[in-house]
DNA sequence: TATTGTTATACTCTATAACTATA
DNA sequence: TATAGTTATAGAGTATAACAATA
């Protein structure tokens, strides 16, 4: 029995917050204001999910509506996406990314990943099958805020 | 040739910051006000350099003076932490965790590992192998601010 | 009445610039 | 002059509470 899940548990609680921190100061470092790593993951999932409404954002992303509302407005003014009503429900709106938009999203994404690769290129081939395995079980595990979310119980 | 640096990257900018988000919930989430995630690094920093300046918390976490100065402050008033001046060198101060920081920290840490261990309980022992392996390579690379940091070259 | 979003307000994190005090 | 910290200011991310509009 090599490793409890709470030594998993002691390791993620080390590691995530230094890699988290690293990527966070990547892309707020590129030119052209660059993105935030949320401002990133808006435009992302409406790349995955052209037209979503802003509650669907916020349950994606785990925020609450006013966040979410906030974010966007940004983005609006910076023309990286477009906010319409929909006409089937006027209460709900119309996210999509503008050309810009998945510009910024592409690079950004390359650049940070880039940066990543970077620094990742040391590793042993041993440990980077680790590491994608490992990344593969953590997004299983906390990729579905809806799942076990503690808080929120089972609804 | 079974994974490459990009893929690694590819991996670690998708699952990361979903990690971040669940700590980060899972500690502003605990009663007592709870910590956050930056603020609970710096109880951690002090409680293994007891007696740290603010230029060495600042040094170690990757952040500036004035942004760690404020975050003391906050603590300090919570009274998780001393802040003293040293009487060797009057401009330097020396940070101490109080009792009380103490135990905020370790009843920080002991939940948000508990969180994170019930999550991961689900991983098959190789997968725990792989996370560990995973996560202590992270460390190795993203630990050490003052190393590659590509915006401030060498020194 | 219930749902979708926005506005108002507040707090934390973070940075840069300008300052004070000590060496 | 150089170093250690603080203060002033600003902007992003986040939340809760109160509100407006639509269904």
């Amino acid at each position: 029995m090599p490793a409890s899940a709470a030594q998993c548990a002691r390791q993620v609680l080390e590691a995530v917050p230094l890699v988290m921190r690293a990527i966070r100061r990547e892309m707020r470092r590129q030119r052209k204001p660059g993105l935030s790593v949320p401002q990133f993951r808006i435009l992302v999932m409406l790349n995955r999910h052209q037209g979503a409404s802003l509650s669907e954002v916020a349950e994606h992303m785990g925020l609450t509506l006013p966040s979410i509302s906030k974010m966007v407005d940004g983005l609006v003014v910076r023309d990286l996406l477009t906010r319409e009503t929909d006409p089937g429900d006027r209460r709900r709106l119309t996210l999509s990314l503008t050309p810009a938009g998945h510009s910024s999203m592409q690079t950004a994404y390359a650049a940070t990943q880039t940066y990543l690769a970077g620094r990742l290129e040391t590793l042993a081939a041993s440990e980077r099958e680790a590491l994608i395995q490992a990344m593969a079980a953590l997004v299983d595990i906390f990729g579905t805020p809806a799942a076990g979310k503690t808080a929120c119980g089972k609804k």
